[in-house]
DNA sequence: AGTATAAACGGGGACGTCTCCACTTGTCAA
DNA sequence: TTGACAAGTGGAGACGTCCCCGTTTATACT
């Protein structure tokens, strides 16, 4: 999103600028949780944050741009802990860890839906390519891409891992993970186990 | 989208309505071929067919509506096709089958991609769960879950046969199928081999 | 043919996204 | 401190979706 961390540098972020952003980011979380991530519009978020709209619009394009900066920390801790993760079970086959890295995933997403709904959400400017590319799930893919490619060297396979990431990436998107929560009434252990049984050989 | 069929009922569609009807979209048509179905607006086409807004949206509530009753014929007739290629084929083994099903519909979808686009193109009211339960894509639904039934009883397998079939399908849909295409660079054969590759055990 | 009535119409308005541009304000060099 | 100027602002407006509701019109029954 901005090109800098938190606290940025003074000579890129002027100081009202930054003030402005801070106050749409507490803005758009209060109205997100008071009415949910759907229902609120960019307009109520620049009046509620006291902004001009083309305030809030030079800053985040689209809701779903506000939603990846609100999420953003979170990010951090989750692949944090999958590293740790990876680091400590290092030695066990690559299936069984790539089975631990989708269930922190699985439960980071759990707990995010609002928000990674928020950021697959379609706004007339965001093209439908940019939600397989917003940075939790691109992030995810490398590390998927690196455990496929262990998988097939352990097992003498030749699967695409780019393939495969990108499918059970999308299978993890809202439009997947929350159908098959809502409609197939499925746990999210539920769609841990089926995911694994799909991904990984039997 | 409507009850009816092409031409229906007088008693349960007046005349000036259906007249409206097949000029929304015949003006629609003409639209998506000239400009895109993205960069067509719902007001466009009522202005182009010459009638109210509410008009337009009283039988098509959003432009998804609109591209599902232009692709229906088309709809039709490749499932004739496919349940030709079933009938002509039924004694080969289900996993060819579920091949040249997959091959004939990625076909269709190849053709069909501006239209399949704007069925799962968002716009505010439609709900993104809807994406996954439009016409096209539901109703192969059920093809695929009858194969991958009929595949696990030859193989002695016990995957879940719906879960693998919505897998399958938004593997399939716009999102994931044009990001092949297009940042993926995968020619439609790239993607069959891949999802068989996938979804067909070696 | 004439009329009652329900179906269909469409303009206008509420609200949304997004951008242009004339104006204000923070920052840095002098 | 001050002034030049880049950086930032916000309101107005173009355009979009969507729906309310007063008006028109096709249809069915007499």
């Amino acid at each position: 999103m901005n090109p800098e961390t938190e606290t940025s540098y003074p000579r890129s972020e002027r100081r009202d600028a930054s003030e402005n952003r801070q106050r749409i980011l507490k803005a758009a979380q209060k109205l997100f949780d008071k009415n949910g991530v759907e229902q609120v519009s960019m307009n109520q978020i620049a009046s509620e944050a006291q902004v001009g709209s083309a305030t809030l619009y030079r800053r985040y394009s689209n809701k779903s741009e506000l939603c990846q900066d609100l999420i953003k920390d979170n990010v951090v801790t989750i692949f944090m802990d999958i590293d740790n993760y990876l680091e400590q079970n290092h030695t066990v086959p690559p299936s069984q860890r790539l089975r631990g890295l989708l269930s922190l995933f699985i439960n980071f997403r759990e707990k995010k839906i609002p928000l990674l709904a928020g950021i697959e959400e379609s706004s007339p400017s965001n093209s439908f390519r940019s939600r397989l590319s917003s940075t939790p799930f691109n992030e995810l893919r490398q590390y998927l891409v690196r455990l496929f490619d262990e998988i097939n060297e352990a097992e003498q396979a030749h699967f695409n891992s780019v393939f495969r990431a990108d499918i059970l990436i999308i299978a993890l998107s809202s439009d997947s993970y929350l159908f098959q929560r809502e409609v197939r009434g499925y746990s999210p252990e539920n769609i841990l186990e089926l995911i694994c049984g799909m991904f990984i050989s039997h």
